[in-house]
DNA sequence: TCCAAAATTAGTCAATTGCCAAAATTTGAT
DNA sequence: ATCAAATTTTGGCAATTGACTAATTTTGGA
């Protein structure tokens, strides 16, 4: 059986620019389309001014024309891209459903679906990277993933209402930690991505059970150099 | 207060060369060093023959008496690299500890506080990404996992030798991966770097339920397109 | 229709890249 | 001490890179 959504060309939120004719904001979103396939299909390395030039059938000194710099070009890019996944998370979390714990199992399963995606398998280790020396990258993730949150923390306080606020918060971003590590193992032609469906059972599991019976103390109960 | 183990230059398994003089291993070694610390420090955007050479203080021409091609140095770097790490997960693997579970809490701790040292946090979201597009990265890195997954294994078949080979070996998948997933959130100089210590009881604690109150046939017992 | 602004093209620049060949030097067994 | 093998240096090459300028074409409001 073959999954059909694999070779969508990934989707960006790009800003109406100022003024300027129609014209100018399809070049622009043609480029940023071309980037993002190039970033990808073939990694950071494929990301030279000429092949995103021939990519987007652009003379090169155009994209110069669009973008100061490839620096800004490229931060551009991760800026699209970034702002699409907040819209996702956004529309995700008011996903409907009975029970704070029955929406958590949803949310759980949405992600874990988007992480078997070429976009998102692709992407997002290429983000992690480039923040390790780029403060700007490193922020705009923070800002993404503080987003993406909210929801994981609205269920947890739904569950386990006793549960203080940074025993929460600490407790959303491991479980936002959790499933994002299986991007390497079950994403997108990963070794493992056929297991993703009991991956997704025991992070149910896991997680409903962690939020249910989480005491607040526990965490912090023990201090980290006590043997 | 001060961290004084950041700036140690990394490990790397470095296999001795056939017929050549002490010279040529040492300098094979300082390549290979350099090396790393260029993509630890400065990612592998700064992995260039002549900064490798300046930092080893090497001319340029002589790296290609050491390695063919660029893509052979690079090849024996992450292979000098990864077969430390295998080194140190069998040094891992043989922690004393009273029970089963005591042993898995200690796994997860000497783990997660790996995840926190600059060598780790930087080279294994380089590894990610090289994966996507590499077979060779991808073959020896799924060899280093499922390496590292050895002692987790043992582990879980300790505490709850009912549950079946294959739902073992998922349950190993979904923690090592969760434990990878903390690197781009509590590893080093990230933005919840300082609570570390909360996530590790909280792995604790979720990694060994799991393991102790998993049922056979638990995780696969609901189709994955079941609604 | 006209025309200023917007968009695109063509061509060039210095800098950097990986790679290579030949000469010079160092090593260590004999 | 000798010498062949191993290592290092020197100098350069062709290709690619990001950036820039000037000329050309397209756009859409007046």
């Amino acid at each position: 059986m073959l999954i059909l959504t694999d070779f969508i060309v990934p989707d960006l939120k790009i800003a109406p620019r100022d003024g300027g004719y129609a014209r100018g904001q399809d070049g622009f979103e043609q480029i940023l389309r071309a980037a993002l396939t190039l970033l990808v299909e073939h990694g950071s390395g494929a990301l030279t001014l000429r092949r995103i030039a021939t990519e987007s059938g652009m003379n090169v000194g155009n994209l110069n024309y669009y973008f100061r710099s490839k620096d800004e070009l490229i931060r551009e890019l991760l800026n699209a891209v970034i702002s699409s996944y907040e819209d996702s998370f956004d529309a995700i979390m008011h996903e409907p459903g009975a029970t704070a714990a029955e929406r958590l199992e949803k949310l759980v399963t949405l992600i874990l679906e988007d992480i078997t995606t070429k976009k998102t398998t692709r992407f997002f280790p290429e983000l992690w990277v480039l923040s390790n020396h780029d403060p700007f990258v490193q922020d705009r993730m923070e800002e993404l993933y503080d987003r993406a949150r909210v929801s994981l923390n609205e269920l947890i306080a739904e569950i386990n209402p006793a549960l203080p606020a940074d025993e929460r918060e600490t407790l959303a971003l491991f479980i936002s930690a959790s499933m994002e590590g299986l991007t390497v193992f079950a994403g997108y032609e990963k070794p493992w991505r056929s297991r993703m469906p009991w991956f997704e059972q025991i992070a149910k599991r896991s997680f409903v059970t962690l939020a249910r019976e989480l005491k607040p103390g526990e965490i912090k109960g023990l201090s980290p150099d006590a043997a």
